[in-house]
DNA sequence: GAGTTTGCCTATAACTATTAGGCAGGAGCA
DNA sequence: TGCTCCTGCCTAATAGTTATAGGCAAACTC
């Protein structure tokens, strides 16, 4: 009899592809074990339980999509840091829904503080110091960069946006186009 | 031996404020159930089954939202009435969050185009109209404004902005006027 | 090569969703 | 008042998911 070779890092991965298929909420044990073609029991002993599993493909979904992002802004400065910072997430949200709305799930604290979630919010401020906001206006804006792109994703996925002009996209630059403007009117300089 | 005299109107009223105490993802036939000091399989005359329950808790939150922001708006323009419209959404998604989120449901074309997702267009639209937007400005603006609030509120829920300062509250005013006067330099006028 | 550990297994129990079919009490009619 | 019917909640049964306990054999250790 084969082992799998099942581990924690396999499970998880192979949870995300499976997030990205089926969505995130329909990710379960069973689902998982059967992709291996193994029990289910078997798996508890590399996860403590389903919401382990969850918590695990979303710190992964993190770090991911941080990877990605900081990819994306290395070198750019201004609204061309923003639009690829903009872009990044939007992008990582289509091609895998099931991991972005991972991304979402509410952490603990604790667990948030160790997780790749504090470099999204480094690499949202870097981007606004293209800006030259002062506090509090600096984190105010970074709340609202991360409800608009973050609102505007799921929307998009959501279908908000299928069946009605203009496309998605279009929309999408225009609202870049204004947030770059309306950062450059609130900036001190 | 009593009959409860159940109703699907019963029953979705009494899901909707479960979800808003155990949140929509755990609103569950048999939790309904024992609400109603009854069997499971008793709802089954008055519900399709789970899943035509979620989008009946969907759309009375869509309904009752839109009720609330037609209210909150009216008789107003401008700043005020963006700020009004701003001010119902969030307060209706922290007051009832179970709700709120059963209102983001994913509902198929046909369902949606009949709920009250329809009158939420035609708000936010009314609300443009004190800014002078043409198409397809107006159409991208709606979608910012809708991404924005979902968004944030969203971010909120999830306990995003618990353990930072400045406290949520000032984010959000500041975001407001942000895009009024953003939308007031997009305008044509 | 014997002993130990690891890793997947079977067995079991609880909860949820769903369907089928039963029974009793209230509504309508004589 | 008595009969019938039908509605509304019931019991019974099946299937899927989560989770725990304990077994057994393959794979390392020395």
């Amino acid at each position: 009899m084969e082992r799998p070779g099942l581990t924690p890092e396999r499970l998880t991965r192979a949870g995300a592809e499976l997030a990205d298929e089926v969505g995130f909420d329909e990710v379960t044990i069973s689902a998982l074990a059967r992709r291996f073609d193994v029990k289910v029991p078997s798996l508890y002993s590399h996860l403590k339980n389903s919401q382990d599993l969850r918590i695990r493909i979303a710190l992964f979904a993190l770090e991911e999509l941080a990877d990605r992002v900081a990819d994306a802004v290395a070198g750019r400065a201004g609204r061309d840091a923003l639009a690829a910072f903009a872009d990044a997430y939007r992008e990582y949200a289509r091609e895998h829904p099931g991991r972005y709305a991972a991304a979402r799930l509410r952490l603990g604290p604790e667990t948030a503080a160790a997780s790749a979630g504090v470099r999204h919010a480094q690499m949202a401020r870097a981007i606004l110091r293209g800006y030259d906001l002062d506090e509090p206006a600096a984190t105010h804006a970074v709340r609202m960069l991360g409800s608009v792109f973050h609102g505007y994703v799921s929307l998009e996925l959501a279908g908000g946006f299928e069946h009605s002009a203009p496309a998605a996209q279009e929309s999408w630059d225009w609202i870049v186009d204004s947030l770059d403007s309306l950062l450059r009117n609130r900036s001190t300089t």
